[in-house]
Parts: C-alpha cells; sequence; structure tokens
DNA sequence: AGTAATAACAGTAATCATTACTACTTATAA
DNA sequence: TTATAAGTAGTAATGATTACTGTTATTACT
C-alpha cells in the first residue's frame, strides 16, 4: 500500500473520532481539508483499510456500514430507536449496564469473525 | 397482524432453516408454494416479522440482510471468506471453538440491542 | 536527479438490495 | 354480510456502494 494524502486524512479522522462514521460522514469531513476528494476514494480507502485492519466496521439497522477507529476489545450498546451505537470498554456485566449507561438492554448478540474449517483447507 | 398465507409461509420457511436466508432465498423458497408472490411482499413481511420479534436478521459483510429463526442465544461464527454463518449452542468457551468446528477466530465482536438513555425519556 | 511502472485519484456511470407506490384482494369485527 | 383497513402483486424509485476511465502521484531503479 503504497502513502497517499487521502487515505492518512480517512484514517486520521476515523482514528480520532469518537462516534461510528458511515462512508458519507468520512466524506463530509476530509472535504474540509481535501476539498476536491472523490466519494469513491473514500469508499475505496475504507475497504482497503478494513481489509488491512486497520480499521473495523459496525452493521446497525440504518443499512449504512459504519466504521470504528478503536480496534480495543469492547462491547457496543446499539439503540434500536436512533441507531446510536455506544461503546464500553470497562468489562461492565450485563446488569450493571443500565445502571452505569441507561441503556435498557433487549438482546444481545456475539460473532466471532474468522475462516471456517472449509475455507482453512483451501 | 391479521393472519396472512403469504407470511406464514415465509416464517415457516425461516424457522425450519438451519442457514441463515436471505429476502431473497426466502422469495425462491416461498415461490414453490406460493408461485406468484411478490418480491415486496417478502421484504414487507420479513420487516414486519422482525419488528414482531419473530425473527432476528444476522449481518454479513455481502451487503445482504440474513434472517434468523432459532431465538435462543448462541454465539455466530462469521467467515470472512465465504460469508458462511455458524451456528454454536453449546456455552463453548473461545479457545474450544477451534477444536470442536475447526473455524479459526482471528476478532469477535459483541453487541447488545436495546434502547438508549435519551430514546428512553421521549 | 530522471524515468518507468503502476498504485491511487477525481469524476461519473452502473449496480443491486431494498423501499415506496398503486390499484386490487382478503381477513375480520361489528 | 358488509364495511374497513391490513395485505398483496407488480412495478417504479431510492440510495448506498461499486465499477470504469482517463489523469496524477508515489516509489523503485537506473
Amino acid at each position: 500500500m503504497r502513502k497517499s494524502r487521502q487515505r492518512d486524512a480517512i484514517l486520521d479522522y476515523i482514528k480520532c473520532s469518537t462516534e461510528h462514521p458511515t462512508a458519507d460522514m468520512v466524506y463530509e469531513s476530509v472535504k474540509q481539508s481535501i476539498p476536491n476528494i472523490s466519494l469513491g476514494t473514500v469508499y475505496r480507502n475504507l475497504n482497503q483499510l478494513v481489509d488491512e485492519g486497520f480499521i473495523t466496521v459496525v452493521e446497525t439497522s440504518d443499512k449504512k456500514v459504519h466504521y470504528e477507529g478503536n480496534l480495543n476489545e469492547h462491547i457496543h450498546l446499539l439503540c434500536k430507536e436512533c441507531c446510536n451505537i455506544t461503546d464500553v470498554f470497562r468489562k461492565t456485566e450485563v446488569p450493571d449496564v443500565y445502571e452505569e449507561t441507561g441503556f435498557k438492554i433487549q438482546s444481545q448478540k456475539t460473532v466471532y469473525y474468522g475462516i471456517c474449517k472449509k475455507c482453512l483447507n483451501t
């Protein structure tokens, strides 16, 4: 991967952001320092940064991919009403989440990402 | 929610499926018993069934929503190569997953779904 | 430093999963 | 049994993402 001003700006913004920006939010923000950056460039670099493991993605029900720069293991609180994503870094036990954040848990989901048996043997 | 032959067939298919079908897979399958069912009907009912809590969704990187009828708490193994989703129901500890399933875990994600503080007070 | 090779870019067109819309049909409550 | 409104089929529209094309910029090698 070569060095590029555009990708540096994109990565920088995501790494510093506390929210979980979408491609469009990245585009709007980076446009302030690189006015003629292309939306296609943003998408291409986001995909590249995910592939290379510099950032990760979070899916919500708003049908847009959200990006995240904090790679430390943590839990996401995902509001079904407003789609807001909140990070919880402390090893807070489930019953304590409500007291500490005011977030009412209704369900949970745990996903392990990796390579399945079949793809490992290919 | 009224009774409808289309929705019954859709729910039935998802509840019986061991894979995690997409809207299109549901459409193709239900079409065998209701040949003139509309894809729009499938989407509308899937959203309704999710809203009413009869089924849930699983997101992969293939940009399609996958549906799931098994509401028992379990873990998903999501292959980054082929996007296959495998369910793990036993409380298998992370180190044991590989031995039991051949799935090589690279990262994990835990999400709690619910209502945030702000939306609760509205 | 000069240059060739090619990764990356801007701008725009295309894709495709999902949603919205419309006129018709059917479940169900009174 | 009939009114009403939820549900449907079929199709058009939307919108996030990707693909494409001609140009620019990085980097490895003389």
